[in-house]
Order: structure tokens, then C-alpha cells, then sequence
DNA sequence: GTCTATACTGGGATAGAC
DNA sequence: GTCTATCCCAGTATAGAC
């Protein structure tokens, strides 16, 4: 049983929930916490007593979002697969975990998978920075041996975050647990236009998609 | 001469100039009247002076953006070459565009190309969603003809609403006049992997470089 | 067109009863 | 764990002098 699953009806839950999708519509700073209260059905110091404070709410929502990203991207880096089909993994369990996650990320960063930069959130950005420079790592692989035709790093990890925050538009309010979201294409998409030879992206799809099984198992473990 | 290009230098242009730039980094509600006076080198009431309200400030930012967007949707719409070509050329144009306004647009939008949605700026909202159905028309006449695979319109808009808030990024709080911003590459990129026939993409380059053209011309007598 | 002084409100957070 | 009451500051905006 996963951290993110305690109980989705508690209070916590609940108030991470509605600010979740508060924050996704008028922004951290346009919501305020009698907002996110009477989305809750609770009066808004009752808040206080679960999160000691309104950016300790954001910060939870980050963090349960972040930390999950960071072990995928472990798990990944411990492979010995190619770094193309490394990154298509990536990007796979990324909108999967985007498209499935219980909260609403969309207004978690604030533009581009940018955290706000208020000092509180100094530990997360740190977790994302960290995200982004191993994206960078494995470009940088893919262009050096061929398989990527040369392509700035920056530019295709920034593509790819936009990408992202795009799929966390398609995605909404609610979950869409294994629909007919467009956004699982998003990959190949990707992919075929970063592969030198776009008609590889076939076998790297279908390594990628033995190790997002062998990354699932991995991550059940922890 | 344009419209925008009324004199940088006046108090009003600088307003928008350094609001938008903290706009970007900590969004609408999260910058001061304050903040923007002493990054303008005034008392917060001064502001007050040149616009009636700090909704104001950024209607007039969103205005100026929107209305060049809107002229050269319309401009596109006129020209008889193929939806293909026409999108290439929107593309293009608009990525050249965020890259040279004088104001830094990160943070105009909310996210993805959404405007803030407090009613005050329902009439923005309603410029944009005109382009954003113009954009799908295109994708969707462009799989019609077969010169897309097919496609879901919507998912494409989105896809490029959400790497041109990506470009957005690499231009920073200055403009990149003419730079090696490796942006440039985008509408290839986009097009490469939209093309049944990527190997059309040359052509399509070729047709849009001259509409891209005469759109400027265009817009040079308004 | 910019200033000082200030009015007024919204919003984060605390105290303490139940 | 939720409530009422309340504190206090930050933030938008106005009044009116210079």
C-alpha cells in the first residue's frame, strides 16, 4: 500500500484535494484559506490544526508529487538500457503518474515546471533541479551515441516539462484512471521527433515498456 | 510604427515592463503594487496615477500580446496556402513574437495559455479561445487533406500552447532579438512530428518562410 | 506626475472554549 | 478536531498637498 493512499476521505486528504484544485484555478496566492475551508466544509482556522501553515499545504502536495518522481528516476538510472529508451520510460510514467495521481498538480508549479520561489520551497526545487539535470544527462547520452539527432539538452528538457504541464491540463480536476486520454501518446511523439532514425522508436517503445514494468515492481518494493 | 513601441522609457512603459517581469516569477496575485512601484523607482500610490487598478496593469499587458496574436491569426486565415503551411507559418510567427515583445510574457498567462480567470478578464479569455479554435480548424483540416496523421485537434492545441509557454522560458526577462535561441527549431519540430510525410517538411518550410512574409507585410499597414 | 498620509479590507494565524 | 472570537499585517486604493 502506497504513502499517497492513506485514506483519500480524511480531512488531510480532503484539504489537500480542494487546495489542490484551488491552487490549479487561482494560484497559490489567489487562494486563500477560507477558500480552500469552505471547499472543505470546515471553518478556516479548523485548518491550523492539520497544516501548520498555508505553505505547509503546498509543500505536501509537492513533496508527494516530487518524491515520487525522484524514485522513478532512480529506479531508471539504475537500468542498463538505452538512454532513449530511458527517457521514453520517463516520459511513459510520467503521464501515467500525472494522468493517475490524486491531486490536481496543475497549480503546483507555477509555470513550466517552475516552484514558486519563495524560500520555503527551496528543499523542492532542489528535488526538481535534481530531475531536470538527470533528463539533460540522458539527452546528452542519446545525442553522443547517435540515436538522437543533436539537439540542445535544455531545449528538450524544458520541451519536455511543457509537455508535461500540458498533459496535466488534459488530465483536469479529476483522475482519468486508464481512459482514452490522448496524452499516452505524448512519448512516441516526442520520441519520433528526437530519434535520428524515427522508425527505431517501435523497439525503443517496446524496451521502454518492459522497463516501466520492471520500474513498477521496483517501486512496489519501497 | 507600432503601437507597442510607444517610447519604453515613459513611467507607463516601464510599469509594464517591470511587472511583467515580476509577474513571471511570482504570478499575478503574488506581486505588490508595491513591489512593482519600487522596481519602477516610485511610491506605490504613483501607480495609481497611470493605471486605474492593478487588474489594469495586466489587462493592458495581455491586451497588447493578445491583439498582435489576434492580427496575425487573421491575417493567416486570408492566405490560400495549405493548413499545413498556414500553421507552420502561426508558428513561426509567434515564436518569434514571444522572443522579441519587449515585455515578458511568462506570466500572463496562468498556465497553458490560460488567462487568469477572474472575471475581469473575461474579454482576454475571449480573444484567446478565438485563436485557440482557429488553431484546431487548421489541425483539423490539415488531417482532412492527409497531410496530418490523425490527430486530435484539441490535444494538439494544447501541445502547442504548451511549448510556447516552453519558449516563453528561453527568452527569460529580456527579449532575444535575433539570437541562436534554439526555439527557432520548434514549428520544425511540431510539423516534423505532426506530417504523415515528414520528408514534406522541407516544402512545407519553404511555403511558410514566404507566408511568413508576407503576413509582416501585412501587418506593417495596421 | 509624484509625493505623504491614511482609509479600508482581505487574509494568515493564534487563543481558548467545547 | 472543530468551533468562535480576534489579532495583526499586508495590500489596494483614495485624498489632497506640492
Amino acid at each position: 500500500m502506497s504513502r499517497s493512499s492513506d485514506d483519500l476521505s480524511s480531512t488531510p486528504s480532503r484539504i489537500l484535494s480542494e487546495a489542490s484544485r484551488l491552487f490549479a484555478t487561482y494560484g497559490f496566492h489567489g487562494t486563500s484559506t477560507r477558500d480552500i475551508a469552505e471547499a472543505v466544509g470546515i471553518r478556516q482556522p479548523s485548518l491550523f490544526h492539520h497544516f501548520a501553515t498555508k505553505h505547509a499545504i503546498l509543500a505536501t502536495l509537492l513533496n508527494l508529487d516530487l518524491d515520487q518522481l525522484t524514485l522513478r528516476m532512480k529506479s531508471i538510472t539504475r537500468s542498463t538500457e538505452s538512454a532513449a529508451t530511458k527517457l521514453h520510460a520517463h516520459l511513459a510514467l510520467d503521464v501515467t503518474h500525472v494522468l493517475e495521481f490524486p491531486f490536481d498538480v496543475r497549480g503546483l508549479y507555477l509555470k513550466n515546471e517552475e516552484v514558486p520561489d519563495d524560500e520555503e520551497f527551496a528543499e523542492q526545487r532542489k528535488k526538481l533541479a535534481a530531475v531536470h539535470r538527470q533528463i539533460r544527462g540522458l539527452v546528452k547520452t542519446a545525442v553522443s551515441n547517435g540515436d538522437f539527432t543533436p539537439v540542445d539538452p535544455e531545449f528538450v528538457r524544458l520541451l519536455i516539462s511543457s509537455t508535461i504541464i500540458g498533459v496535466m491540463w488534459t488530465r483536469g480536476p479529476d483522475p482519468s484512471r486508464g481512459s482514452a486520454n490522448r496524452s499516452y501518446e505524448l512519448p512516441d511523439f516526442l520520441l519520433k521527433g528526437l530519434l535520428r532514425k524515427p522508425e527505431d522508436l517501435k523497439q525503443v517503445k517496446q524496451r521502454s515498456e518492459e522497463l516501466q514494468r520492471s520500474i513498477r515492481n521496483d517501486l512496489l518494493d519501497s
